[in-house]
DNA sequence: CTATCTGTAATCTGCATAATTACAGATAAG
DNA sequence: CTTATCTGTAATTATGCAGATTACAGATAG
């Protein structure tokens, strides 16, 4: 997949850690990436309620009240994120053959298929628990919330 | 992902479909790519027992006994194919803040993490499940190895 | 009114991926 | 033994996409 999740998902740990609004040039520079980057990236995230933007002397990206508990998958939901995904289709849908015709379609369901688990899975974990992992010195990730399952 | 993945699948639902040897330029005609780079996918798939090649004039790429019980993860697992991965990481490890040297590592945990729950699922749906799938007229892929479920 | 910030578009650059070409080695047929 | 056919693999080229960079209009607080 594409950055950008990674870059709103820092960008919204940095945020909610912080507790104050944070200019795109300041998100950038902790993220390691350039402000427009940051702010074509954020500006995604607003409608859905991930985090509130002003415009100004002293505006940015604020954290939103309900922040901490939005899951990832509300992050990759915003921004149309595709976790499993292929930019190659293999066999041509005009052909008489039905392997050839048909594969194209049936490996995209497949995609289809593991984008929505994993999708599933993001949804138990939230911003709030990402910060608690960040800070709580074991290196390991998202064991937070996914602790004690193992599907 | 990179497309691998899909040629090796379609390649191998070929193979299994006819039941003989079949030549890596029959292959790449169906596929719609070219003799090379099938072979280049292929040659990873025999160590893994997932088909035999033979050289010279009646050759080609063969099934095996046991094809059509292998698991598209048998498949993932033999070109080390990446389900869910990212290139770019966000942050600096070497920084003080702890969000930017944690956040990359942990994003990476969960990516990893969403790439073994993939292949998990993959483990469910063999070749011949994609075969009979193809041929059974509907269009909806991946169901028949994973009707019923819904995690 | 001015300084500062977001939103967004246009362009450039570099890298990853796939196509192409080529050839050595293996194998079956005659 | 010779030949035709096929795999395995490397080298090169072409292409598309992701990210960086630059620029600027619009919004807002002081």
């Amino acid at each position: 997949m594409n950055s950008e999740f990674a870059i709103a998902t820092h960008a919204l740990v940095y945020v909610s850690h912080v507790g104050r609004c944070v200019s795109s040039e300041e998100l950038a520079e902790n993220i390691c990436t350039n402000p427009a980057r940051v702010r074509k990236v954020m500006a995604r995230l607003v409608p859905a309620g991930l985090v509130e933007s002003r415009a100004g002397a002293v505006g940015g990206y604020c954290p939103t009240a309900g922040l901490d508990a939005r899951t990832l998958a509300d992050v990759a939901d915003a921004l149309g994120t595709r976790l499993v995904s292929a930019s190659w289709s293999s066999g041509d849908v005009d052909r008489e053959c039905q392997v050839s015709s048909g594969m194209g379609a049936l490996m995209q369901g497949v995609y289809d298929d593991l984008d929505a688990l994993c999708r599933r899975r993001l949804a138990q974990t939230t911003v709030g628990d990402v910060v608690r992992e960040l800070f709580s010195g074991r290196g390991a990730a998202a064991k937070g919330a996914a602790a004690g399952r193992d599907d």
